[in-house]
RNA sequence: GAGUCUGUAGCUCAGCCGGAUAGAGCAACGGCCUUCUAAGCCGUGGGUCGGGGGUUCGAAUCCCUUCAGGCUCGCCA
C-alpha cells in the first residue's frame, strides 16, 4: 500500500509542476510543529535559490494549486516559506482502514530480501551470563527481529567462545579433581560416559577457581596451556571432556537466553571455524596478501585516506599461533560458504571497532566476502550504573545477568502485590513479563552506540517512558476489548471486520495521524539497524492512545457505527503496538 | 602523544543526512478516580544545546577551533 507521506508528496509535487517548478521540491514531511500544522513542505525555500523568487511566493503559487484538493483539510503558505498541511479526515480514514486490513500493517516488504547473519549473544562456554552481555544479546534480537520483519532472511548466531584457554583451565583443573576419569587415562581406548562428570554449577565453580589459580601457579597455568594445545590438537579424551563441557553449557545458556525472549538460529562455536584456518592461512599467504613482520604474518590493511595509522591485521603470532582475527576471518570464510550473507552484522562492545575494522579490511582485501557483501559493526556502549561507572554488584563484582534478572523480577511482583491482590501465581508471571519489558525497553530506548546507565529504581518505577507504561497501555486496550466483546458477543473475527471512521475529535485524529507513523519508524528503525527509534515511536503512539482514552468514552457511546469505529480503531492501535513490542523483543500480558 | 566517541533542563535521555517557539520522562509544584485499569491524564516552573569562530535566508544539527570526559592504539579477546 502507497505510504501517507508519498501519497500527499505526489500531490505536492503535481502542484509544484502544476504551478511552474520542478517536481523534486514536493517531499512532504512530518510537521515539526503539530500546533500548526500536521504535515509540512519546506520545497518553497529550497527553490527560492533555483528561481531567484521568495520563498512565500512560491509557497503561495503551490498553495494556489492545492486549493480544493480533497486530500487536505487546509493548505497554507506562511513565511518564510513553509507550505503547511493537514490531512483531510477522510483520507486519514481510508489509509487506516488500508492499514488495518494488511497483515504488515502497511509495512512494505523490501522487494528482494537480502541474507542477514546477525552476530550476537557473545556468550563463552563455561562461564555464566553477565551483565555485560545484556546489551548484545537485547540489540542483536531486537536488530534481527526488525530486519526479519522488512523481509530480510535473518540468522542470529550466538558464536560461542569455546576455544580458547579457558577449555585448558577447566581440564587441567578436572585433571587435578578427579584424575581417576577415564578422559585422562592415556590408555583409555573405548566409549567415554554419555553423562557429564559435572553439573552446570559444578562447572561455574570449575572456572573462576582455575582461572584464579592460573594467575598465582605457574606450574598449573602451564598445565592449563598444554591443556588446551592437546585439545586444539584433538587430544581424544579432551574432545570428550570438551563436549560435555559444551553440552552441559549450552543447555544452561539456551535457558538463559529463553528467559530473555532471545533465541539464535544457529549455535556456531569459534571451534567451527578452525578447520578453516589453515587454508585461509595457505590462501593468504600464496595470494600475497599476508607478510612476515617482525615474525608475525599480518595482513596490512592501512589506507590512503586513514586520519590515523591503522596496524595490520595479524594472522599468526611470530609463535605461528594463531589470533582471535584468525578465527574471525575463518568464520567470515564459513559464513560465505554456508550461506553466502548479503551483510553480517556484529553485535558487539564498541571498544572493539579498532579491531573489527581491521578485520572488515583484511576479509575485503583478500576478498573473503563478495565485493556487495557489508560488513557491519555494530557497537554498544557501556551499561553503567547510577555512579556513572560500570555496573557492578553491591560489593562491585562482576553481576551475573540471571541475578540482575531475578532481581527486578522480584520487585515487580513486589510492586504488583502493592496495587492488586492477585493469584500468586499469576502475579509471577505477570511480574516477569513486566520485568522483561522493563529491562529491554530500558536498554533499546538509549542509542545502542552510546553508554547509559542502567537504573534500577527507575526502570522498575513503571513511570514515564518504559516498558511497563507501554505494557499498560496495551493491557488497557486489551481490557476494553475484551468487554466490548463479552457485551456485544462478537468474535475476533467480527472486530477484524470492523470500520474506521473519519475522525472527529483531535485526540481521535492525532492517534491516527500517529498511527500512520508506523512505517517511518519501521523503515528508520532498520536503515540505521536503530532499535530506539521504535521505542520513540511507539512510546509516542502509547501517549497518543492514552490522551484519547482520556477523552473518549468508548463503550458507553451510543451512536453504535461511531462505537464501532472506536473499537476499531483501538484494535488497530493494539495490533501496532503489540508489532512494535515484538520488534523490539518482549511481549504484553492480558491483565496487569 | 595520535585517533575516535560523547557533552542538550537539577537527573536520565530524544532530536543531529540544516528549517518555525529545542522535546520527553524523572524529580518539584497544582489539578483530575460514584463512569472502559490513576502503573493513567491535564497543567506550572525549569535550557547561553560545553565555549568561540565560520558556512547559510535559516545551525543543537554542517565545517574549523578550543575546553572537559570516555574509549582505543600488532603478537589479549
Amino acid at each position: 500500500m502507497e505510504q501517507i507521506l508519498d501519497l500527499l508528496g505526489n500531490y505536492v509535487s503535481e502542484a509544484f509542476e502544476l504551478a511552474g517548478y520542478e517536481k523534486d521540491l514536493g517531499k512532504v514531511t512530518i510537521s515539526n510543529r503539530p500546533d500548526l500544522c500536521e504535515y509540512q513542505c519546506n520545497g518553497a525555500m529550497a527553490g527560492a535559490k533555483r528561481y531567484h523568487k521568495a520563498p512565500v511566493m512560491i509557497a503561495q503559487d503551490v498553495a494556489q494549486v492545492l486549493e480544493g484538493c480533497d486530500a487536505f483539510e487546509s493548505v497554507q503558505a506562511v513565511p518564510p516559506g513553509f507550505l503547511n498541511l493537514k490531512l483531510s479526515a477522510n483520507l486519514l480514514a481510508g489509509y487506516l482502514n488500508e492499514m488495518k486490513e494488511d497483515p504488515r500493517l502497511g509495512v512494505p516488504a523490501v522487494e528482494q530480501g537480502k541474507t542477514v547473519i546477525i552476530d550476537y549473544g557473545g556468550a563463552n562456554v563455561a562461564k555464566p551470563l553477565h551483565v555485560g552481555h545484556l546489551r548484545s544479546a537485547v540489540i542483536g534480537e531486537s536488530v534481527k527481529r526488525i530486519l526479519r520483519f522488512l523481509g530480510h532472511h535473518t540468522i542470529g548466531d550466538v558464536h560461542l567462545g569455546d576455544w580458547g584457554l579457558q577449555m585448558g583451565l577447566i581440564i587441567a583443573q578436572l585433571h587435578e579433581e578427579q584424575p581417576d576419569l577415564p578422559y585422562f587415562d592415556e590408555n583409555w581406548t573405548g566409549a567415554y560416559p554419555e553423562e557429564a562428570p559435572f553439573t552446570i554449577s559444578e562447572l561455574e565453580q570449575i572456572y573462576p577457581q582455575a582461572s584464579k589459580r592460573s594467575k598465582e601457579d605457574e606450574a598449573f597455568r602451564a598445565e592449563a596451556l598444554k591443556a588446551t594445545e592437546q585439545l586444539q590438537h584433538g587430544h581424544r579424551g579432551y574432545r570428550a571432556l570438551w563436549q560435555h563441557i559444551l553440552d552441559v553449557s549450552c543447555a544452561d545458556l539456551k535457558k538463559n537466553y529463553d528467559s530473555l525472549n532471545v533465541s539464535f538460529e544457529l549455535w556456531k562455536k569459534e571451534s567451527d571455524a578452525q578447520p578453516y584456518i589453515p587454508d585461509l592461512v595457505d590462501y593468504l599467504k600464496r595470494e600475497g596478501y599476508a607478510h612476515l613482520d617482525q615474525g608475525a604474518l599480518v595482513v596490512d590493511v592501512a589506507e590512503e585516506s586513514d586520519t590515523k595509522k591503522i596496524p595490520p591485521c595479524m594472522i599468526l603470532k611470530s609463535d605461528g599461533a594463531s589470533l582471535y582475527n584468525t578465527t574471525d576471518l575463518a568464520t567470515i570464510v564459513m559464513r560465505m560458504e554456508n550461506w553466502k550473507p548479503d551483510h553480517i552484522i556484529y553485535v558487539v562492545d564498541k571498544r572493539q571497532d579498532l579491531y573489527f575494522t581491521q578485520v572488515f579490511r583484511c576479509a575485503r582485501k583478500a576478498k573473503l566476502v563478495n565485493g556487495d557483501t557489508q560488513l557491519t559493526f555494530l557497537g554498544f556502549g557501556t551499561m553503567n550504573g547510577k555512579d556513572g561507572k560500570p555496573f557492578k554488584t553491591r560489593d562491585g563484582g562482576v553481576m551475573r545477568l540471571e541475578n540482575l534478572i531475578a532481581d527486578i523480577d522480584e520487585e515487580m511482583l513486589r510492586k504488583i502485590c502493592e496495587n492488586h491482590e492477585a493469584d500468586p501465581e499469576q502475579a509471577r508471571e505477570t511480574a516477569k513479563t513486566v520485568a522483561l519489558s522493563a529491562i529491554k525497553y530500558g536498554d533499546l530506548s538509549n542509542q545502542a552506540s552510546k553508554d547509559y546507565v542502567f537504573d534500577v529504581e527507575k526502570f522498575t518505577s513503571f513511570e514515564g517512558n518504559t516498558g511497563p507504561y507501554i505494557l499498560y497501555t496495551i493491557v488497557r486496550i486489551k481490557s476494553i476489548l475484551r468487554k466490548y466483546q463479552e457485551e456485544t458477543g462478537r468474535s475476533d473475527e467480527a472486530l477484524a471486520d470492523l470500520k474506521i471512521l473519519a475522525p472527529a475529535g483531535e485526540s481521535e485524529k492525532a492517534l491516527g495521524l500517529s498511527l500512520t507513523g508506523f512505517t517511518p519508524a519501521v523503515l528508520l528503525a532498520g536503515e540505521e539497524l536503530a532499535p530506539h527509534k521504535i521505542c520513540g515511536y511507539i512510546y509516542e503512539l502509547a501517549n497518543q492512545l492514552n490522551h484519547f482514552y482520556h477523552e473518549t468514552k468508548i463503550l458507553t457511546e451510543s451512536a453504535e457505527a461511531q462505537r464501532e469505529s472506536y473499537i476499531a480503531l483501538l484494535l488497530l492501535t493494539l495490533r501496532v503496538l503489540e508489532c512494535g513490542i515484538d520488534l523490539l523483543g518482549f511481549f504484553a500480558p492480558d491483565k496487569m
